[in-house]
DNA sequence: CCAATTTCTGCAAACGCTTGCACGCAGAAC
DNA sequence: GTTCTGCGTGCAAGCGTTTGCAGAAATTGG
């Protein structure tokens, strides 16, 4: 005896049990249309007797491919990725995939490891909504011949699917909207991952408020994402010696730690100040006031990357290599005409 | 050739390109420390160039068990829950586990699929964090023989451990508090899996009421769990003729959404109306105005069902049966003294 | 230089399942 | 009563690891 097995609940056991051999169980358990009803119901019983589970890793090992769809995620705390993850899990569900998900904490050691996991599962598919990623890691799960998308990952690369959110045109529309209002301070509120050298939307953000008026001023500032992170942000601005009639941040978890501070302060929304936001997460109308911001629809992403990956846009897998998705503008009441200086 | 495989990526190519065999490279693989230090370096170059990824279905089949942590959640997207899935994350990968959740949706069919395949995954623990499970599922997991902890569920089992919060002595604090105050017509805001027949909640809700004072008022609503439920609530509340002045939510996330509700309907709170949540929860403090609620320590709890599932609690398991913990009232502006009638 | 250790490596079985192939056996056709 | 179908079942190989055991190689002592 090799091993001590603790239970002996294995396809031999229910197979000895109903008194056929361990290809007929397989096939009954599998749904194979060519056994007869009767071994058929024998088998079943014997399995629900035996409290039989199929040990799922055998069963992959042997098919050399596992029903997982595999999803990473930088930060499930926000409710936007909340949602991203949800719409792919009931995706899945739909198709009978089970789903393995694992959080980074945008930490790029959990990164990696996650995608060691997700690999090593030999996963049907991969979804990747990390802000931020090295290229050898992208390129080590293209290497790993992985059906892959990845949300809104840092650079273009050669070889992966990618679904992006055009939030350069979102900033400009919402930059547009306040200026009309007479804003001509505003401030940028981001988190640290938005804030790489090549930051699309720190450009983007600049030269909207320059093309509002020469004279406009900006600034920058960032802290950790989420509730805390927007909230230590706005303090900073608060400490600061800018005095901005508005305040575009970078995602609506991080505006309404913002707007917690500023209420503290005991400014006013819209009164004093005009806050924005992104991604219209349910919070934004559930916070007060209910937060103005550039929509960005979770669930077509969410769809969008599942069906590159493991739907039934798989055949255009090899070439659709970039999605687009625009954001909209939604007036809230966090939003008004600048106030007079 | 029996069947196509897309790469070969396994431990054999890596032992054939090193000029060793398997059992060495698995030896490498998993740091047993009787290999020679040139042989190792041999193995390793191999297997980093040829891209290779222990497959974890054949090393969890070989090994008779995995090194997986099961986690079955009802409703991520409720913030009480997710705190608790990530401080049983963090633990996990403190330990150099992996975690592998599913989502219920409170969709029993959805729990059912969920346990099946965490017992078909071998996964090494099992923490199920669902607030309502039928006996023979329970059963079925203990069955498995899986070290398993359950968070809040139902029934008390015979054979095992059940972290609850009591409910019951966190309302009666509540209500008192609230009775201080001077309300007496006071509602219940729960969500549909709070309300079975031998719901103690609402039970110690009706009592604590009728102890303030035996001609106060108490009545009770309820809808799905979240902020749309939250605000679809608090709207038959407000559609009813009942006209509390306060009303105890039975989870922050829900409470919030009752906020808005009577917001828009042009109730201040706390001068027209109190409202009081349970959990505290980070967005507690973000909402407006801040949520007087009852803490409840996600992360002791997490710690908890850690410790007794794979943690060094673990050799109590068969003794430990059930472990209550005591919410506490957390006192901030969403309650005020009652409004005169 | 040989024997006795000790250190390192390989062989092969096992883990629990799937599946191509072959075979037994019933009924149909002749 | 043969031969021919073809359905239903079993055999056994294979999936990619781990690991007990035994044997090879290196080290040591005499």
């Amino acid at each position: 005896m090799r091993k001590r097995r603790s239970l002996a609940m294995n396809l031999d056991a229910v197979a000895q049990k109903a008194g056929v051999s361990t290809s007929t169980v397989s096939r009954v358990l599998n749904n194979l249309e060519i056994v007869k009803t009767s071994t058929r119901s024998r088998v079943l019983k014997a399995a629900e007797e035996l409290n039989y589970h199929p040990n799922l890793h055998a069963r992959s090992l042997a098919r050399g491919k596992s029903r997982i769809l595999g999803i990473i995620v930088s930060n499930m705390e926000n409710p936007f990725f909340l949602d991203i993850y949800r719409t792919l899990e009931s995706d899945a569900h739909g198709q009978g995939l089970e789903v393995v998900v694992a959080n980074t904490d945008y930490r790029s050691e959990q990164l990696l490891a996650s995608v060691q996991l997700m690999i090593g599962l030999r996963v049907a598919g991969l979804a990747v909504i990390v802000s931020e990623m090295e290229d050898h890691l992208i390129q080590t799960v293209a290497d790993s011949r992985i059906p892959a998308a990845f949300y809104d990952v840092g650079t273009p690369q050669k070889n992966i699917t990618n679904i992006r959110v055009d939030y350069r045109k979102g900033i400009k529309k919402t930059v547009g909207y306040l200026c009309a209002l007479g804003h001509r301070r505003m401030a940028f509120v981001g988190h640290h991952s938005t804030l790489g050298p090549i930051s699309e939307r720190r450009k983007a953000f600049l030269e909207s408020v320059h093309r509002c008026s020469p004279s406009a001023e900006a600034k920058i500032f960032a802290g950790p994402d989420g509730l805390d992170g927007g909230r230590q942000a706005a303090r900073e601005l608060l400490e600061s010696d800018f005095r901005p009639t508005a305040i575009l941040c970078v995602n609506d978890f991080m505006a309404v730690g913002v707007m917690r501070e500023l209420h503290e302060e005991g400014l006013q929304i819209p009164k004093h100040i005009s806050v924005t936001g992104f991604d219209n997460i349910k919070l934004a109308e559930f916070c007060s006031p209910p937060l103005t911001t550039n929509h960005i629809p979770r669930d077509q992403i969410g769809h969008t990357i599942f069906d590159h990956v493991l739907g039934d846009g798989r055949e255009q897998r090899d070439t659709g290599r970039e999605i687009v998705i625009d954001p909209e503008l939604v007036v809230r009441d966090s939003t008004g005409i600048a106030a007079k200086n």
